[in-house]
DNA sequence: AAACTACCTATCCGATCGGATAGGTGGATA
DNA sequence: TATCCACCTATCCGATCGGATAGGTAGTTT
């Protein structure tokens, strides 16, 4: 069973290789950067499972796990990442990954789920994709209603009230009412301060 | 040896513990968050050296550091960490840490910081501090005069025009003037994308 | 039925913003 | 000296914003 890992945090990288190796049917390679991946995959592919972290060097997003699913006619591909979160890993899961990998996950589950991932099955920690459901829907968030998030969501695009009422086909007034109530409910006192407080919190 | 490593993330911690464990001399501890290190530290102090993971939940930035160094007299307290910035590890080191370790370090180099750290040594990669330091003036910013990153920074914290004329002491017209061309260099069409994108750039 | 909530529309008005335009100073450079 | 650059001030004007006020509809709860 040959499998690739590209990880730039050399610590977590190693770990990988000597865990696997250790199982002693799964032959282990490793790189640091994405494009490092990418010449590994074109000189040895097709291997078994492939494992990308989210967090690195010219990864950009989910980008790269695509480009690594389309190398070798259908490469199984696998996500792993310590920051990314359950959005991140659904969009990666839906977009035909092999599963999803959070950091947080104990080395032995780790390794049972690239052999099952291997074999051809697709795997994500329940736990992580239930527990982040709840995280989900973020304190402040909960507070807004689903117009207040619509609109809040196009001011954290920059875009002004006018674009806003566009998008959403409703009237500028309306747009500058639903403002006015999420500056209450985010204590802002402007429209700058309501984005950046919105982004700090981590919505959209 | 006596050493106490704490990180939310299984998989690293399982490889911490097992990495230096294999060293022999080293007897390692370990625990998922920041009030179990504390529970364990008041149960078993002193250890000769404790990891704290910098993201980790009930860290709060450097406040988790400064308690476990405060508890049992003078105990050495390093961080480590997968994300955090070169300034993050200056303050750790600067409020007396006892070193601090990005995850993207070798095994062995850490095994090495370790040994280094617990005999009282203060530690931290310097190719880290220093590559660092170059991304220190972001590449937005060095296309920003003096004036164009105080009126931006008074931009990030949601200010009028007005309020940053006060503050900077200078008149309304000339806030504007300069808003006028950071929304040249920064490509934003309005306030709020500038303050965005200046967030987003890590710029204040 | 009454009260409440989320949602929508509208108008008025003062404040603020964004762009254009037209200056001026001081320091560094060619 | 002439030229550039960073910085400052000013005025005009249309667009946008932010707040207040006054409605309306649909669905849910009491």
């Amino acid at each position: 069973m040959r499998i690739l890992v590209a990880d730039d945090h050399d610590l977590l990288r190693d770990t990988l290789v000597m865990f696997l190796n250790n199982e002693g049917s799964i032959e282990t390679s490793a790189v640091g950067t994405f494009s490092q991946a990418v010449e590994r995959i074109e000189a040895d592919a097709p291997y078994d499972l492939i494992l990308l972290d989210y967090n690195m060097p010219g990864m950009n997003g989910l980008d790269g796990l695509k480009a690594a699913m389309a190398m070798g006619d259908g490469q199984r591909v696998a996500l792993i990442s310590g920051e990314a979160t359950k959005k991140v890993a659904e969009s990666a899961l839906e977009a035909g990954a092999a599963g999803f990998i959070p950091k947080s996950l104990p080395a032995k589950s780790l390794v049972n789920a690239v052999k099952f991932m291997a074999m051809g099955e697709q795997y994500a920690p329940i736990d992580f994709m239930t527990t982040a459901e709840e995280v989900e829907t973020h304190p402040l968030a909960k507070k807004l209603t689903e117009r207040e998030q619509q609109v809040l969501k196009g001011l954290t695009e920059g875009k002004s009230n006018k674009e806003i009422a566009r998008d959403l086909d409703i009237q500028e007034p309306t747009v500058k009412l639903h403002m006015k109530t999420l500056y209450r409910k985010l204590e802002a006192s402007n429209r700058t301060q309501a984005a950046l407080i919105a982004r700090e919190a981590g919505l959209f």
